[in-house]
RNA sequence: GCCGCGUUCGUCUAGUGGCCUAGGACAUCGGGUUCUCAUCCCGAAAAUCAGGGGUUCAACUCCCCUACGCGGUACCA
């Protein structure tokens, strides 16, 4: 390792062909962990080589990701098309050395054959070995004037001196051709770790075409940064202990690339709703839940109200054991009921009204209130389910008593009416 | 096809030659706490470590073969 004494240095390099979806985020993570875990520096390079792919607004949405997630680059965001300059001239250093050559309007590099080519690949500890043989010509510059990938990503983490470079799997068969540029060049080679890339349910890998969904879809259905990263790093990444749940911060602590495994994972939001839920209560024993709601919950009004109420606290804390994602927030503090009661609900309803009114005092008491519950349980055989629902509208939620102490004993009179 | 990478419970994984008759977590099922539902707590079921050969006193762990999966094979990234 000729870099050790030198800072490491990693980039997330995106082509804003589309809104990445959570196993290209997955890259961008590992590449900060790394950074963070070594005192390093982690920059962002998007890569729009590509004039016809290119989709409106897929920049910004990257941007947006990174910064919910606080993934944190340093310094200005570099563009690769502003660089055409650099990477032609480079491609004509290519040509003068011989080892590149034009081919309708383009610039093509040869591998010679004889040519072996062997890394000590990060992830997996392992060497991955190539033969030039097996390495097809490639373009470096497009008839267009554009770069290809190969050079505008060889060029630039050349000089943006990046020591490590981790990105997906998909990319090792081209590393030899990179491989082959560094050293034409006569270029130091960054270290390689290559993530094995994230399968879907059916076990191909992720895509679009499965709905792959993007941080920003997650985080409109209701799931907390916290555990999108805690999952998307478990996904692959394994510090070796029995450790499930852990803060950014720890994951800096512990991330090692080597640790990272070599099988390709299958992504299932099973886990990750099991987290997200973890997190939610994590977020409300460390006071933070309330704020999450009320960004979520920003332009919706109902939900609004009840986040700047007296109780919301109180409410919050009682929601926050229910809920799996910040969505189910809304359906456990609305007043609405579930359905309409029964006539034999009705019934018994009325009765229940009579018996607390008799029973209690003017102020309800939680434990004199619930002893009156059971009371009228037993003598008119109902079951509690049903005493719920009759009380609260609903089905199931949050408690009685937790109820009685934010709203009071008017919230159930006017349940029971019906 | 060719080249490369992989293969431990349904899923995420622990495991780097003896501690493994394989551990944890999620999900599932059962039970407890309990005002519903959750939370929380206990327990069960779940992997002949892809299959076959080696190496070794000893292999989930090392080597080889096969099968299967994934990735690449673009003037895309």
């Amino acid at each position: 390792m000729s870099k050790e004494n030198s800072k490491i240095k990693v980039r997330f390099a995106p082509s804003p062909t589309g809104i990445p979806h959570i196993g290209n985020t997955r890259t961008a993570f590992f590449n900060f962990l790394f950074a963070k875990h070594n005192k390093g520096e982690f920059i962002l390079r998007i890569e729009d080589t590509d004039r016809k792919r290119l989709v409106e607004g897929a920049e910004d949405a990257i941007l947006e990701i990174l910064d919910w997630l606080g993934i944190k680059y340093e310094g200005e965001i570099l563009h690769q098309s502003e660089r055409t300059e650099i990477y032609k001239e480079h491609a004509r250093k290519l040509l003068n050395l011989g080892v590149a050559y034009e081919k309708e309007g383009a610039v093509w590099v040869k591998v010679p054959d004889e040519k072996d080519f062997e890394w000590e690949d990060l992830v997996g500890n392992k060497k991955i070995k190539f033969s030039g043989k097996d390495v097809e010509d490639f373009v470096v510059l497009k008839s267009d004037g554009f770069p290809t990938y190969h050079l505008a990503n060889v060029i630039d983490d050349h000089l943006m001196e990046i020591t490590h470079v981790i990105r997906g799997e998909e990319w090792i068969s081209s590393t030899p051709k990179h491989l082959f540029l560094y050293e034409s060049l006569g270029w130091e080679t960054p270290r390689f770790a290559h993530l094995p890339v994230i399968l879907g349910t059916d076990k191909t890998k992720l895509s679009k075409r499965h709905g792959a969904k993007s941080a920003l879809d997650y985080r409109a259905e209701g799931f907390v940064k916290e555990a999108l990263l805690n999952f998307m790093a478990l996904l692959g990444w394994n510090p070796g202990g029995d450790k499930e749940q852990m803060s950014v911060e720890e994951m800096e602590n512990l991330f090692k690339i080597e640790d990272v495994n070599t099988a390709n994972p299958v992504f299932d939001t099973t886990k990750l709703e099991w987290l997200n839920g973890l997190w939610i209560r994590t977020l409300n024993d460390e006071k933070k839940l309330k704020e999450r709601l009320e960004e979520f919950y920003k332009g919706n009004k109902k939900v609004e109200e009840v986040l700047k109420s007296e109780k919301s606290c109180d409410l919050v804390n009682a929601a926050s054991s229910r809920m799996r994602t910040l969505k189910d927030f809304e359906k456990l503090v609305s007043k609405e009921k579930d359905r309409e009661m029964t006539n034999d609900e009705k019934e018994i309803s009325l009765k229940l009204q009579q018996f607390l009114t008799e029973k209690l005092e003017e102020k309800w008491e939680d434990e004199k209130l619930l002893e009156t519950l059971r009371e009228f349980s037993k003598s008119n055989d109902v079951s509690f389910k049903v005493l719920f629902f009759l009380m609260t509208g609903k089905e199931k939620g949050i408690g009685i008593l937790e109820l009685n102490g934010i709203y009071g004993k008017d919230f159930f009179l006017n349940n029971l009416k019906g």
